[in-house]
DNA sequence: TCTATCTATCGTACATTTGCGATAAACTAT
DNA sequence: ATAGTTTATCGCAAATGTACGATAGATAGA
């Protein structure tokens, strides 16, 4: 095995999932989501009246939940609209799922 | 609404999930977990023939995830043998479903 | 006791994340 | 045009994360 993290390549399913998983790694970006998913629908920028964090922080959260393909905004000058992007959502549930399918329940270990 | 992260508390559910997030934001420790739950059972560092890393950094992810709660490690000198924790993957399995619980499919968004 | 094996921890370097205020950009409405 | 509203981005500071080699600790076996 080689002793390179660069040369190395993980699964795209690997990546992926790491990926979903970090943007979830923060607890205000669970709030924003759990909104989203809530609000049968978009949304825009009253995340302030629901978080503790200055514009500009939220504004960075929503965007690494954008680039991790979890939301999608849509530009309604001058607000913008978020959604759950929902396929990707989709298939981050089913990565999910996946990982934690195994319920060890008949398994007598350690 | 507080405009400091300090004095702001998030529930214990999301706090709970975003520490469970954290946790698979890399992909080594998906790595990691995806090994030790289909290994039937527990474990020990042959993780060094899996991941391209150092055998410290190794032992590093071994500590996040076991911080984290969804491994433990039984000591077997001069080995460690770890193994899922398996009450707490189950309810990080449960959080994690929950909040993908939505589907969307019938909501006319954006 | 000495050696070999396995794992954790320390120290270090670098990159990324998180948070803020200030400012810019885009559009509406006056 | 000007002013107001909303959001993104910049610049900065502090904290955290990632990776490595070196070293220490614990035990089994010679």
């Amino acid at each position: 095995m080689k002793r390179s993290a660069r040369e190395f390549e993980y699964s795209e399913d690997t990546l992926q999932l790491s990926k979903f998983a970090k943007a979830l790694g923060h607890p205000a970006r669970i709030i924003i989501l759990k909104h989203l998913s809530n609000q049968s629908c978009c949304f825009t920028g009253d995340l302030l009246e629901v978080l503790p964090l200055a514009q500009s922080t939220i504004s960075q959260h929503l965007k690494e939940l954008k680039d991790a393909g979890l939301i999608e905004g849509e530009v309604n000058p001058p607000k913008v609209r978020y959604c759950i992007n929902e396929s990707n959502w989709k298939a981050a549930g089913e990565l999910f799922q996946t990982l934690f399918k195994e319920d060890f329940s008949n398994i007598n270990c350690c």
